[in-house]
DNA sequence: CCTTCATATGGGAGCGGTCCCACACTCTAG
DNA sequence: CTAGAGTGTGGGACCGCTCCCATATGAAGG
């Protein structure tokens, strides 16, 4: 009803209109248990009808904290904004940060002096901490911010894992079970499409499927491997480069879902049926994959998990910070679904 | 090199370190003309030295400013992060914005507690001022900023357009222009699938759609208008209902690509050739517009030219509050690909 | 009835900057 | 040689809040 055009509100004026000291009024804001009944009714009143709002700068400099943290995303931001991989995280971490009453601030440093912005950001103490994700591989940020004291958390495996606070998904045991898969489906031709080189969840995938391979006794083929980028179009073009080098390939190993609608489309515009010619397993298990033509099996990685498990990880650095570094790795599973059906049993088989 | 773990540096040190006073120290950093080159010189060697960065919250206290404005989007985050809107309209916020230094924050509310949580946000004076996007009609929130004195602009036309900053494309003209172009290609059965009804450009698209049609001197036909929800989905939903009611539709008028991709998929599942049978047109120019099958003619709206417009006039509302709000309309441009192709000429036809 | 203790409250010192104002000093002009 | 303007600098108030510390008040205990 009545609302005061323009004019900040100072805790002064609500204590005034209370008929309290400001520091009574204080305590009422920030739920001090020490006050009496009485004033505590008074300042609420006080505040609600002048429309109060802490000052947060003001607050800021008192405490030295600032209740929000920062997302930090090393990504293109076409790139964040395509990958469902983001909402999910966000999802996770706001699950954990609304109750806490901490806000979640946003920075995808999109080059070298972005970088250096953020770090000038973070150590101006807009944020209590910083999450940090899809880091490439050696990226100084996070020496030079934890060098200024300041609580962080990675998302994926950093380049020192014994220096920070991080949380990944076992991404090596989660490819090497897909290959697995693919195998005991009849699969010997096994090709994959990595993502990017430079990030370590690309490196960990490419490892698990080599690794994969060699513990079904195949054996390791070089052609069989094409670098990807994590965008649907580098998928589609590794597709077609894998089937001018390995023609008679019988399955591949996609290193994430958007890769792998690419790799379909390729597959289907050079005429090879999946699952009957070609199985493919994707990566994510995106929220499309259920949808797909045909439907794509897909690695699952507990996304909104791994945004709980920084969050948490990152509060507890906040509130304690000599606390040495930790880790928690997350397991994947595997979503099987048409696309990596088992080939159909020769007619000269054993069994019926 | 020498960085100082943890402790943090101020201004006061600072000074110290270069023999001058804070205030000397202040103008240096703040590049007021009235230092001698020797000051400035000493003070920034010491400053880089010590790895200062100024303190956000000392400073915002001391000038009541921030350096940072919101950019307020209304969306559930799955569509925040699936809508390639997004990432155009923060590159062109991004070019005005950086060039001044100021940081952008992006905040989604997701229900009604969340966009209480964006007003005390935005009154803690966290911003400087708030970009508001996607917003439902009649939503208070512009309103109860406002009131509080926040400077603010608005994408999209709000409901009291006189009342605030508003950045707007001519959603109708370019609806409109979109039906003038199926007609010119001889369809005369115009369905269209819209957005959302409760967001003003689902409303202008429609509203162009039907001058488009009225422009031509084509009846209204109330059975041709389906509801779409700017999802993909929501567009296949749309157009199956459509086929059941006008089978013989020969054209849809699609108010967004996400949409005309279900659209162009229910299609194909209903056996109609597009456009040999029903010409399609989009909205948005999607990147991926032009790689669907066929290529999607669409409604291009300058998007980046949307944002970078959006940031000059909350800059300009944050340096003159006092100023009347003013508006700024964009036009759109219509891309033609093949899925609008003209209807073959009767063989009957007068000329060839 | 006077201490002792718990509890509610106010005074006031910072937090780290900015910026107004006063001051010293140099330079020019009368 | 001195008044006046111009220039660089330091002192210190202030921004709005939190929180330590001292004080007032009332209840409990000897």
């Amino acid at each position: 009803m009545k609302d005061l055009h323009g004019t900040k509100v100072t805790l002064e004026e609500v204590a005034q209109a209370a008929g309290v000291s400001r520091a009574t009024a204080s305590r009422v804001l920030t739920s001090d248990p020490r006050v009496s009944p009485d004033a505590r009714r008074a300042v609420e009143r006080a505040a609600s009808k002048l429309g109060y709002v802490p000052n947060q700068a003001g607050r800021a400099l008192a405490t030295g904290r600032s209740d929000a943290i920062a997302l930090v995303v090393f990504e293109p931001t076409t790139l964040l904004f395509g990958d469902p991989f983001f909402p999910r995280l966000i999802r996770g971490l706001g699950d954990v940060l609304t109750s806490r009453d901490m806000q979640l601030i946003l920075l995808a440093p999109q080059s070298a002096p972005d970088s250096d912005r953020v770090e000038r950001y973070v150590a101006a103490g807009h944020v209590d901490g910083a999450l940090l994700v899809s880091l490439p591989t050696s990226h100084t940020l996070p020496g030079r911010l934890a060098s200024r004291g300041i609580p962080l958390v990675i998302g994926g495996r950093p380049t020192e894992p014994d220096r920070f606070n991080y949380v990944d998904v076992d991404n090596v045991a989660g490819a090497a079970h897909a290959v697995a898969h693919l195998v005991a489906g009849g699969r010997r031709a096994i090709a994959t499409v990595t993502g990017r080189k430079d990030v370590p969840a690309g490196q960990d995938r490419l490892r698990g499927y080599q690794e994969g391979l060699k513990t079904a006794g195949l054996p390791a083929d070089d052609a069989l491997i094409e670098a990807g980028d994590f965008t649907r179009d580098g998928g589609a073009r590794a597709m077609r480069f894998l089937l001018i080098k390995r023609p008679r390939l019988d399955a591949v190993f996609v290193a994430s879902d958007l890769m792998a609608v690419g790799v379909l489309q390729a597959l289907a515009e050079a005429g090879r049926r999946v699952p009957e010619d070609v199985a493919v397993v994707g990566y994510d298990d995106d929220p499309m994959a259920a949808g797909l033509q045909p439907p794509l099996s897909s690695v699952r990685q507990p996304i909104e998990e791994m945004g709980r498990e920084m969050a948490r990880l990152l509060m507890d650095a906040v509130h304690s910070p000599d606390r040495p570094p930790r880790k928690v790795l997350l397991t994947t599973r595997l979503e099987v679904r048409f696309s990596s059906a088992p080939v159909a049993p020769k007619l000269t088989g054993e069994a019926l």
